[in-house]
DNA sequence: GCTCGATTTGACCATTTGGTCAGGTTTTTC
DNA sequence: GAAAAACCTGACCAAATGGTCAAATCGAGC
């Protein structure tokens, strides 16, 4: 077999399986914070403890190591959204849905930052998959959310604005958080603002800002 | 005077005006795209119709132009907040805020996402910015809330995390635009979805998504 | 139309960057 | 325990990058 480079997805030994996930973890952490075109391959065999020519005896370029690290987070990014269920009670699947979603941002921060530095960019590399599975499941969830509307268990908003808004809100936390600390003095790694955030989140989201009247 | 540059703030002839300007614009459309590291000098003076050396002789380095775009911004970024009036209607005030931050995102998509790009990374050129200046104006807004709240006159939430989720979910659409318009088909640049985005906005905030009783 | 500073250029430089390669070392396999 | 495969290294390379500089060109005021 070629000796020079094993260009599989699917690790053959112990060593590999280790390597690999040590590179695809620093690589995570160099992309996520300054870009693809901003991280350099030096650093992330520095960060995964290893010279350059050996994490380039693992991926054969840098746009390799990208592409793997961004289909590693793809999946994770789009779970949650998945276990939505269409016969649950509305409150409790989006507020688990919610729950999910800052769970990501405060126990994966880079994927988070990650994922928005490739969408900022343009998203060259998973344009295909945002117009693919994501839409598609966008599309059958949003159904899900008409039905409900329909049936008057949450108010008619558009579906589409409202996952946005999960999204968005949910993600700042791990996107922005220099500003959201530099504000409140603490951030989304602290469990008690952790917390508070969900808890604020959720109310704001299910309840809204005007009083009930 | 020293004629090898004219690293001054403020431009002294027409030329220096006009030049300094293409190249903040062409800095902020590169900049917005690849981050600071990302970003080439190069590519800067080719966007701003100029040699490499005609735009170091206006700004004496890569850093320099990221300095002097970044002023630019914050200041634009942070101005609708001030305009929140604490003797106005809470409804008005707050649905003028966030029309005018959906604005920024539609007109100034590259100023939106050089801001989220800075931040992302740590926001090292701007950390002093967001711990002085908007934290102040922050903490002041976050007052007018409370009272508010306290009034009755909008349900007592987090002021930090209601601002936190205006910024998101207003910056989102230019930020994450690519994704919006892989699931939408559109974008906050045409009128008739900025319209939509807006109204399911401001009726999410005000009015939560569970039906009134 | 001359003069002097402002503007512009292109050649040049040191460093960094992504990537290659030949060969050495370790691990696995028989 | 030897052969083969997998793993690792350091030297090396071409291209790209941020930045300098001397000299050429332009343009406003006299």
């Amino acid at each position: 077999m070629d000796s020079t480079a094993p260009q599989q997805d699917t690790p053959r030994t112990r060593i590999q399986e280790k390597n690999r996930a040590r590179i695809l973890d620093a690589a995570l952490s160099v992309f996520s914070r300054f870009g693809y075109r901003g991280a350099r391959v030096d650093q992330i065999a520095e960060d995964a403890g290893m010279s350059k020519s050996n994490l380039l005896y693992y991926f054969g370029s840098k746009s390799e190591i990208y592409k793997a690290v961004l289909a590693d987070l793809l999946d994770r990014w789009l779970a949650p959204l998945r276990t939505l269920d269409p016969d649950g009670d509305p409150r409790t699947e989006l507020a688990a849905y919610i729950e999910q979603k800052l769970r990501f941002s405060a126990e994966h921060p880079e994927a988070s930052r990650l994922f928005a530095s490739e969408v900022m960019q343009g998203a060259p590399m998973i344009r295909d998959v945002l117009e693919g599975p994501l839409k598609a499941l966008v599309d059958e969830k949003s159904e899900v959310l008409r039905h409900w509307a329909e049936r008057g268990r949450i108010r008619p908003v558009d579906p589409h604005h409202l996952i946005f808004l999960i999204w968005a809100t949910t993600q700042t936390y791990a996107d922005f958080a220099p500003q959201i600390e530099a504000i409140t003095g603490t951030g989304i790694d602290d469990p008690k603002f952790r917390k508070e955030a969900l808890a604020s989140l959720t109310d704001l989201i299910f309840g809204g800002l005007l009083p009930r009247a």
